[in-house]
DNA sequence: GAGATGACTTAGAAGACTCCAT
DNA sequence: ATGGAGTCTTCTAAGTCATCTC
């Protein structure tokens, strides 16, 4: 997984940014004289008084739920079983106005099939810019919040009579409750995680549970079950394997109407109303029991993660909203009135007894305003970085040991980007961060490099070979110092909550967290300063550059991903691919000289890497080209022939596919006599390329063609096992992409997916061009 | 002050969708 | 038109951290 790599990271370069500051800090950022004139720096007012009333005045679309004017029509959507806990067919009045909502927007989509983006978002932001107003720093998040509840997962429908869990090869039938644990399994008997043998225990325990609560097997009568190495899951495998084939062969209409019901479905759940105005709902659906996937070696994984009802569920709604109907014959767990959160709903899971929380869209406004606070409270770090580095460089010279780890941990934290490592308990993965480090993790080689070795969040490996300052190195060791041996704490002494106190002596809110998003953000600011980007260079090349910086910042988190099953092959065929093209472009530099062989003295250059290519080569290439020309006529065959047999056409003949591979050998025959003549091209080659303006403009297509291929591959490859999403997405300051797409003239959606552009509205709309981090 | 609880952000995997070569 | 690779979105696990409780 990861590689070794000595990345000391270099901690001069702060210092032109972090110019001692004298002034009194009151507010955030205000006293940053290269954004005085910014219009978001007007925010994070720490007494103000809420603005939310602006609003008062309501658009007809923004009509709070609750106020809708009663209306007899009932519209049947889908219909659920009787016995389903899904929800109510029956609409609410907000249900009601949801769907007419919907319709408006399906029309509009429909409407504007060549600008889809443009209609959704006049749809979805009824444009409340939070960014322009004055924010206020109360614990009150909202005066009114409206929402239509969540969505449950559809009830569990029994197999087929015939498939059946097969046990000490007997088919066996299950009750329903069982059968549906049993084919949570079988569904997945082809992954990693069902070969995991704690997967299957937990698994296994559970489905026993579940088996005697609904009084054992049904058929044959008699039957236990004991033994998990007895049961046979691949009836239930092939027969979930099948469903999602016929999914897969739906037409396209099909297909599409089932997304459409699906939608209407859920199209009520999808919007609330906070303050009077639209907002999206992120996750309303409620998670649908399944078999826990712990990341790691997680002792709980594949436990039975029950499924969730209506009584479980505790909603959050304003005191005045109207609550929704719960599903048929059920009710709601609790209904809260609690505007000092966030969420909308809750419920408590069975593995862990935490909650799980229904919460605003990326997009909503208090996820923008939370965010923006973030990368603020980032930038306020900087006028304390100085400060903070100076004093702990001194204290990892203490005599007091809980001194010197705060120093240690705070480095550590700033130049590695560590989390701050919390205790974890027995029935979770053994990961860590920087409190939690324990001896074994870390490995001493004099005179100062350190290994770091050990699985951090989700389990993803940290190792880093690294040159540290010599008095951390030093401090280290002393940490380790017997009797210190393989499984006690480093940071004896510390913990997050310690740590965290500590820090907040310099500044208000820091945290271990801070550092992270102030150091992910600053790196991408110097790597972006730090680039020769040219206005006028091709948008691609500015979008690889772009990403290079965002690469560092990722390489910085750890943040890492699972190179892809094929990702060998990919990469084996782009770099065959660009071979080929090479090829290509060699002979028609021989044709041209061909036509023209004064070219050679009057430009020369230009023909220099006509030999670049053995023959060797050449004659592998012209193999594989042919291999490759051979299988594709040969699929075609088969295709072709397939499709005839369903429409009962006549067949083609095998003398068919003998002339199609005929003409290719003949092709590779050429190939071949070319290479014997020298790279003399034919003269049937040459009569079609007879024109040097057509061969010159061809040869310029296969060169540019070889430099974007040769780009992409080298992106490819740099970027097989960094994930670059996470930090765009939670640690480099959105204001940093805006400015540079700004100052590059690159398109914002280059570098922001649609949904990153809604969840950064606040950074596009609001920045302007000077803006620095 | 230690531990539990609760609420929020951050994370990679998996699933859905898109786009490009054929 | 098709199908596969690559991209984007969704899902939910796994962290952090403030606050509450004793």
């Amino acid at each position: 997984m990861a590689v070794a790599k000595v990345r000391p990271r270099k901690q001069s370069s702060e210092k032109k940014a972090t110019t001692k500051r004298t002034r009194k800090q009151s507010s955030s950022s205000s006293n940053n004289n290269d954004d005085d004139d910014e219009p978001l720096n007007k925010k994070l007012k720490s007494n103000g008084k809420n603005s939310t009333n602006k609003n008062d005045e309501v658009k007809d679309e923004d009509i709070p739920l609750g106020q809708l004017e009663k209306t007899k029509s009932k519209t049947k959507v889908i219909s659920p079983k009787e016995e389903d806990i899904e929800n109510d067919n029956e609409l609410t009045l907000s249900q009601i106005k949801s769907n007419i909502d919907k319709s408006i927007q399906i029309e509009k989509v429909s409407n504007s099939s060549d600008n889809k983006s443009l209609t959704e978002n006049e749809e979805d932001s009824s444009e409340y810019k939070w960014w322009e107003e004055d924010l206020d720093d109360g614990t009150e998040k909202w005066q009114t919040l409206e929402h239509n509840g969540v969505l449950f997962p559809p009830a569990y429908e029994s197999l087929p009579d015939l498939v059946r869990l097969i046990y000490d090869n007997k088919p066996v039938k299950l009750p329903a409750q069982a059968e549906e644990v049993a084919g949570f399994f079988g569904a997945m008997i082809n992954t990693d995680h069902a070969m995991n043998p704690v997967f299957q225990a937990n698994f296994f325990k559970d489905f026993l549970a579940v088996l005697k609560e609904a009084g054992g097997v049904l058929e044959p009568k008699n039957l236990k079950i004991t033994k998990f190495d007895k049961c046979n899951f691949q009836p239930i495998f092939d027969y979930y394997e099948q469903k999602k084939e016929e999914k897969r062969q739906l037409s396209r209409t099909e297909k599409k109407a089932l997304k459409e019901e699906k939608e209407l479905l859920e199209e009520s759940y999808k919007f609330c109303y906070l303050n009077g105005r639209k907002e999206q709902v992120g996750n309303f659906r409620v998670e649908p029991p399944s078999l826990f996937r712990g990341r790691g070696k997680h002792p709980k994984t594949g436990s039975l993660k029950r499924r969730v009802y209506p009584e479980d569920i505790i909603l959050n709604l304003g005191k005045n909203a109207t609550v929704p109907n719960p599903p048929a014959g059920h009710q709601w767990g609790e209904i809260r009135h609690d505007n000092t959160v966030q969420w909308l709903a809750m419920w408590k899971e069975n593995i862990f007894n935490s909650f799980k929380y229904v919460r605003f869209a990326a997009n909503s406004s208090l996820k923008g305003i939370s965010d923006y606070k973030k990368f603020e409270k980032a930038r306020e770090l900087k006028n304390h970085i100085e400060k903070i580095r100076q004093d702990y460089r001194e204290k990892l010279h203490s005599k007091v040991t809980f001194e010197r780890q705060i120093a240690v941990a705070t480095y550590l934290i700033d130049v590695f980007a560590l989390r701050a490592g919390g205790e974890k308990g027995e029935d979770e993965a053994d990961t860590v961060g920087c409190c939690s480090l324990r001896y074994e993790h870390i490995t001493l080689t004099p005179p100062n490099n350190v290994t770091f070795d050990f699985l951090g969040k989700d389990s993803i490996r940290f190792y880093q070979e690294v040159v540290v300052d010599k008095q951390v190195f030093k401090s280290l060791k002393l940490f380790k110092k017997a009797p210190k041996k393989s499984g006690d704490q480093l940071f004896d002494r510390l913990d997050p909550s310690i740590l965290n106190k500590h820090l907040q002596n310099y500044m208000p809110g820091l945290t271990a967290k801070v550092f992270r998003t102030y150091n992910a953000s600053k790196t991408m600011q110097d790597q972006l300063d730090g680039m020769e980007i040219k206005l006028e260079q091709p948008v691609q090349e500015k979008i690889l550059l772009y990403n290079a910086a965002n690469r560092e910042v990722a390489i910085l988190c750890n943040h890492q991903r699972s190179v892809g099953k094929n990702h060998e092959t990919s990469v084996q065929k782009a770099t065959d691919k660009i071979e080929q093209i090479i090829w290509q472009k060699i002979r028609f530099k021989r044709a041209l000289l061909q036509l023209n062989p004064k070219l050679k003295k009057t430009e020369g250059k230009m023909f220099e890497d006509i030999e670049d290519l053995t023959k060797e080569k050449e004659l592998e290439i012209i193999k594989r080209v042919t291999e490759r020309d051979l299988e594709k006529f040969k699929r075609k065959f088969l295709n072709d022939n397939e499709k005839r047999k369903e429409k009962n056409e006549e067949l083609l003949p095998e003398s068919q596919l003998e002339e199609w591979l005929d003409k290719v050998n003949k092709q590779k025959d050429l190939y071949i006599e070319e290479l014997e003549n020298d790279g003399k091209l034919s003269d049937e080659f040459m009569e079609k390329v007879s024109k040097e303006d057509k061969l010159r403009d061809k040869i310029h297509k296969f060169e540019q063609r070889i430099i974007n291929a040769n780009l992409q591959l080298k992106d490819k490859e740099d970027n097989s096992q960094v994930s670059l999403g996470t930090s765009k997405i939670n640690y480099i300051d959105p204001r940093l992409s805006v400015v540079f797409c700004k100052r590059y003239n690159v398109p914002i959606e280059k570098v922001f997916t649609k949904t990153l552009r809604d969840k950064f509205k606040w950074a596009i709309e609001g920045v302007d061009d000077n803006w620095r981090f």
